[in-house]
DNA sequence: CCTTAAGTAGCACGCCCTTA
DNA sequence: TAAGGGCGTGCTACTTAAGG
């Protein structure tokens, strides 16, 4: 990363990433009239530490204001490198590729007007030095809350969910939609509750007789007779709203081009599908992902089609029982590790297949590939067998 | 933070088959 | 018939995740 020199780039350029790696600063030209001019107009003033000061004070004064949309921007381009280092010492952390360093990245600056707000410049000798930290926080608070949403399955997600949060999700609904989904998810919680001692992250899906309580229970409360097919997609959706509502897609950086007059501010992070074109390049890519899912499901299927019968069971009993190995193991009367290394086997064949399956595509296969290869395998397992 | 359970992986050993 | 490779198994130390 070179090292940025004079004080307008300090504030007002910004970090480049393209597949993952920094490429270069590009500068806001907006940001960049907005210094020069500052600077014109103090040129006695040569130190970062006092524009750091200006800007935060500038932006507590502007509050509500849109400059202070600017001075968010120049303190955020000044924060470029201290995010970064944040960002980067927790990246190799996290063991999961799911979340690129670019994606992070983004995910700590989006935090700028909270820090701004917390961190009060007469009273912190520092702002790089609260941010390093509260970037750091930040990221690693949203990887485990991610992680936490993740795991949960719709049931799970809506046993663990606080009244104030799905009322949150459901925002933007109609106030009969909002009162029938919460009465909904009041009878579910009731109805539910013996499975919520049990393993909370992957709890099963309601049994009928659960369903007929709630239908009952809905009943009682609203005197509305419901049926149980609707009650399950009002719940479906409930979870899906607190689901996208906790993590909203977050889009490329959105930095303007060298010598472009109209960038963005990096905090507009939400993604807005308006364009036509973005929508039939999805589908396009849909319609990709959905053929090379079914080549897949082909390429496994066979592949496990031709595994030893018993080493069929075995992942029947797995994934689809979901016995645990010491279980497997005591009623096939072996031995537990006997268990875990056969099953370790069969996933090395399947990751085989998939591997020579994916090279047949794209013939430029890396170590790292080939590790998620392993994720989405154990996925697709789970999946099939579920 | 500690404990516990579940799962993984390294090392050693023995059996079986092939080869010289 | 001995050597050697491939493979399965046993033991055990280690890692990871969940719960108190």
């Amino acid at each position: 990363m070179r090292v940025r020199q004079s004080i307008p780039e300090l504030f007002s350029t910004f970090l480049r990433f393209e597949s993952d790696q920094i490429t270069s600063w590009s500068t806001d030209s907006r940001l960049h009239r907005s210094i020069q001019k500052h600077l014109a107009q103090m040129p006695e003033e040569t130190a970062d530490r006092f524009w750091v000061m200006y800007w935060h004070r500038c932006w507590r004064k502007e509050e509500a204001s849109p400059r202070q949309q600017i001075s968010a921007g120049h303190i955020s381009a000044y924060l470029q490198e201290a995010c970064y280092w944040s960002v980067q010492k927790i990246q190799p952390k996290t063991s999961s590729q799911q979340f690129q360093l670019a994606d992070l990245f983004q995910v700590a600056i989006a935090a700028v007007p909270k820090i701004l707000k917390a961190c009060d410049p007469d009273e912190r000798a520092s702002l790089k030095t609260y941010a390093s930290s509260a970037f750091g926080n930040v990221v690693r608070d949203w990887l485990r809350q991610r992680r936490e949403i993740d795991l949960c399955n719709h049931w799970g997600l809506l046993l663990k969910l606080s009244r104030k949060r799905l009322i949150e999700a459901l925002q933007g609904l109609d106030a009969s939609t909002i009162e029938q989904y919460l009465t909904a998810w009041k009878c579910f919680e009731l109805c539910y509750l013996p499975a919520k001692t049990l393993g909370m992250r992957q709890s099963a899906a309601p049994s009928a007789e659960v369903w007929n309580a709630i239908v009952t229970q809905y009943k009682k409360e609203t005197g509305e007779a419901v049926s149980p097919a609707t009650l399950e997609r009002w719940l479906t959706d409930c979870a899906n709203r607190v689901r996208s509502q906790s993590f909203p897609t977050v889009s490329s950086l959105n930095m303007p081009r060298p010598g472009q007059d109209d960038g963005e501010l990096q905090d507009e992070v939400i993604d807005s599908r308006d364009s036509l074109l973005t929508e039939l390049i999805e589908q396009e890519e849909q319609r990709e992902r959905q053929d090379q899912r079914s080549q897949l499901n082909q390429v496994l299927e066979t592949a496990i089609a031709e595994f030893d019968v018993s080493v069929q069971q075995l992942l029947q009993l797995y994934y689809q029982q979901q016995f645990t190995q010491q279980q497997i193991a005591k009623q096939l009367e072996v031995q537990q590790y006997t268990v875990s290394r056969k099953l370790s086997k069969a996933r090395e064949a399947l990751l085989l297949k998939l591997v020579r399956w994916s090279q047949a595509i794209n013939p430029a296969t890396d170590p790292e590939v080939i590790k998620s290869m392993g994720l989405v395998l154990e996925e697709w397992l789970q999946k099939h067998y579920s």
